[in-house]
DNA sequence: GCCGTTTTCGGCCCGACTGTTTTCAGTCG
C-alpha cells in the first residue's frame, strides 16, 4: 500500500472508532498518524525495511507494528474487525460539518437511517424531532446542513480527484504496451471541482487482436484502483471506453500513441473550446486557429473569449512554478506548525528560494498555541538571530503574524508589535457565522489597518465542507484596491481561497495576490500546485504575484 | 493509542458557540 492509502485507512479507523464512541484521544492517535504520514517525504515501506517506523512522531508501538501489516498484507487486524462495523453511510452523515460522530450514530441507533439520503427523508418527515434530544429546530438546521453539504458535494474536490486521477494514472502506465498516460479534463484545465476524470492513455499496438488484450488489461488494472467498481466499455476505432463510478464519473481514453496529442487535445476540452474550429496541428506543439498558431495554456480554455485574445496576441503569459521566489504565510512549532523556524529556512533554501516569511497565529487562537505579545516579541528575537547564517545562503527569514481579525474588524495584536514586523496576514478565524454587511465591513475594516499587508483566505471556504461567510467581494476588493492590501490565494488543498473567479476580479482591479501555502510542516512548503491552478485560471502574470517578485521589489511594496 | 516519565499510568492544545435536554453535551476551529 502507499503512504497515500495507508493514512486513508488510519483516517477510516479513527471515524469507525468515533462513531462507536471509542476513548477520543485514541481517536486523535490515529489521526496523528494519518498526519504524520501524509507529511512524510519518504515511503513508509522504505522507512519500515530500515526499521525507522517508531521514530515518527506519533509512532508508537501499535501504530507502527500496524502500518508494517498493511505495508506486508494490505490489511490489519483491528480494520477486519471493525471495516463492517459502522455502515459507510453513517460515516459520510458524521462528516457532515455540524453533524459529528455523536448525532450520526444517535440517529443511526433511532431511526436506523444508514446514509445521508435517508437522513434527508427523516428530516422532511419530521422524524427526527420526535428522537429525545432532537427537536423541531435542530431537524430543520439538520436539514440545512445536509442541503449544503449537497450543495459543495456535487463535484469532487480537486483535493481529493487528482490523487485518485494519479493513482489510477500510475496503474495504467504499468500495463505493457502503454506508451503514454496522461491527465486530461477538467483536472488538466485546473478546476477547482471535478465532475469527470479524463485519462488518455497511448499504446503502441496496432493490431486489433492485440489491441482488444490490451483493453482487458487495462480493465483488470482499472478495477484495482481506489476501492471504486469499475464498469468499462470500449470499441475500435475511437477507442472511448467509458468507466463510470460514484463519484465523479470516469473516463479512460486508448488511443494510438501515433494521435495521443490530438486525442489529448480533445480529452482535455471543454467542449466549447474544442468545436470553435481549432484543429491540432501536429508539426508543433501548438493548436492552429484559423488565423495563427498559438499554444492556448489548458487553463485558459475555458474563458469565453480566450480564441480572440489569442487571435489579438493578447493572452496573458501565465506563471508557474519556477517563477516563485518565496512565500509568505507559514507556520512552526511557535504556534501549531510541525517544524521549527530553522526547518522551514531550510526547506525553503532547498526550494531554492529568496525569502520565507514566519507567520504564526495570534492569541485568541488559543487551539493552535496562538503567540501572546511576549511570545512574538521572543519569536522576533530567534528570527533575528537566524538571519545572518540563512541572509548567507541566500535567504531571507521575513518576521510576521497571522493575526486574527476581530468581531469589530481590530487585530488579536498591539499595535506596537506589528509595527516591528516585516509583513502581517489578517485572516478570520472565528465568529464567522455574521451576516454578509457585517462580514465585509469586518474585513473592510482590517483592510484600513496600515498594519496588514495580506488578508489571509479571504471566503473562509474549506473545499467540500463549508461554504465561505457571506461576503460582498466586490466590496472587499474595493477596499484592497484603496489601500493597496493584497488578497491570499490560499494553496493549502482544503482551502483554495480565493477562487479563481474572485481572482479574476482582483485582477482587473489592479489588487495585488499573494499565492500562499499556509504551511503547517516542511512538506505542505511544497503545497503550491493547488493555488497555481487557480492563478493560471484567472490568468495572473509575475507582475500581479507579490511572491513572484525578487526581495527588493516585495519590500518596497511592503513599505 | 501515544507519551513521558515520580518507568507504569495519568494526561492528552482549549475557548466559544449552539440548541435545548434550560445547564450541558456536541461541535468547531
Amino acid at each position: 500500500m502507499t503512504n497515500y492509502e495507508i493514512a486513508r485507512r488510519f483516517e477510516a479507523i479513527a471515524d469507525i472508532l468515533e462513531i462507536q464512541g471509542e476513548n477520543p484521544f485514541k481517536v486523535r492517535a490515529y489521526r496523528v498518524a494519518a498526519e504524520t504520514i501524509d507529511d512524510l517525504e519518504d515511503d513508509l515501506a522504505t522507512i519500515h525495511e530500515r526499521g525507522k517506523l517508531r521514530e515518527l512522531p506519533g509512532f508508537g508501538e501499535a501504530i507502527a507494528s500496524k502500518t508494517a501489516d498493511f505495508l506486508a498484507t494490505g490489511t490489519t487486524a483491528i480494520w477486519e474487525r471493525i471495516k463492517d462495523a459502522v455502515p459507510a453511510g453513517v460515516v459520510k452523515m458524521a462528516s457532515i460539518p455540524g453533524v459529528g460522530p455523536r448525532t450520526a450514530k444517535a440517529l443511526w441507533e433511532a431511526l436506523e437511517v444508514a446514509s445521508v439520503e435517508a437522513l434527508e427523508a427523516a428530516c422532511r418527515e419530521q422524524r427526527v424531532r420526535a428522537i429525545a434530544g432532537f427537536g423541531a429546530a435542530k431537524e430543520t438546521k439538520l436539514l440545512e446542513k445536509i442541503e449544503a453539504w449537497k450543495r459543495l458535494n456535487e463535484k469532487m474536490s480537486r483535493r481529493w480527484a487528482l490523487p485518485l486521477a494519479e493513482k489510477l494514472a500510475a496503474e495504467l502506465r504499468k500495463i505493457e504496451g502503454v506508451e503514454r498516460v496522461d491527465i486530461a479534463g477538467e483536472l488538466r484545465r485546473g478546476c477547482e471541482s471535478i465532475a469527470e476524470i479524463e485519462i488518455v492513455v497511448g499504446i503502441t499496438v496496432l493490431i486489433s487482436e492485440e489491441l482488444k488484450d490490451a483493453q482487458l488489461r487495462v480493465r483488470t488494472e482499472a478495477q484495482k484502483v481506489g476501492g471504486l467498481e469499475w464498469k468499462l466499455e470500449g470499441k475500435y476505432p475511437g477507442l472511448i471506453s467509458s468507466v463510470k463510478s460514484g463519484e465523479p464519473e470516469i473516463w479512460v481514453d486508448i488511443t494510438d500513441i501515433n494521435a495521443f496529442e490530438e486525442t489529448l487535445f480533445g480529452c482535455t476540452g471543454p467542449v466549447k473550446f474544442t468545436e470553435q474550429g481549432l484543429v491540432w496541428h501536429d508539426s508543433t506543439p501548438g493548436f492552429l486557429d484559423v488565423s495563427r498558431l498559438t499554444f492556448i495554456e489548458p487553463e485558459l480554455r475555458d474563458w469565453p473569449d480566450v480564441l480572440e485574445l489569442a487571435r489579438t496576441g493578447k493572452l496573458p503569459k501565465l506563471i508557474v512554478e519556477a517563477d516563485f521566489k518565496g512565500q509568505l504565510h507559514e507556520h512552526t512549532t511557535w504556534s501549531d506548525g510541525t517544524a521549527s523556524v530553522r526547518e522551514m529556512a531550510e526547506a525553503a533554501l532547498e526550494r531554492g528560494y529568496a525569502y520565507l516569511a514566519i507567520t504564526d497565529h495570534s492569541p485568541l487562537l488559543a487551539i493552535a498555541n496562538g503567540l501572546s505579545r511576549e511570545r512574538v516579541l521572543a519569536q522576533l528575537e530567534e528570527i533575528e538571530a537566524l538571519r545572518p547564517e540563512f541572509a548567507a545562503q541566500g535567504l531571507a527569514i521575513l518576521s510576521g503574524l497571522e493575526v486574527d481579525i476581530l468581531k469589530d474588524g481590530t487585530l488579536d495584536m498591539d499595535d506596537d508589535v506589528l509595527e516591528k514586523l516585516d509583513i502581517v496576514v489578517a485572516s478570520v478565524h472565528m465568529r464567522y457565522k455574521e451576516d454578509e454587511a457585517a462580514m465585509t465591513a469586518r474585513i473592510c475594516t482590517a483592510l484600513a489597518s496600515p498594519h496588514v499587508d495580506i488578508l489571509g483566505h479571504p471566503t473562509g471556504r474549506i473545499m467540500g465542507q463549508r461554504e465561505g461567510y457571506p461576503l460582498d467581494i466586490d466590496a472587499v476588493i474595493a477596499t484592497a484596491a484603496k489601500y493597496g492590501k493584497a488578497l491570499e490565494i490560499n494553496s493549502s488543498p482544503e482551502r483554495m481561497d480565493l477562487c479563481d473567479e474572485h481572482v479574476k476580479l482582483a485582477k482587473a482591479a489592479g489588487v495585488k495576490i499573494a499565492i500562499n501555502c499556509d504551511a503547517h510542516s516542511v512538506k505542505s512548503l511544497g503545497n503550491l500546485d493547488w493555488g497555481l491552478c487557480i492563478a493560471r485560471r484567472a490568468g495572473l502574470e509575475i507582475g500581479d504575484v507579490l511572491n513572484c517578485w525578487d526581495l527588493k521589489a516585495l519590500r518596497e511594496w511592503l513599505g
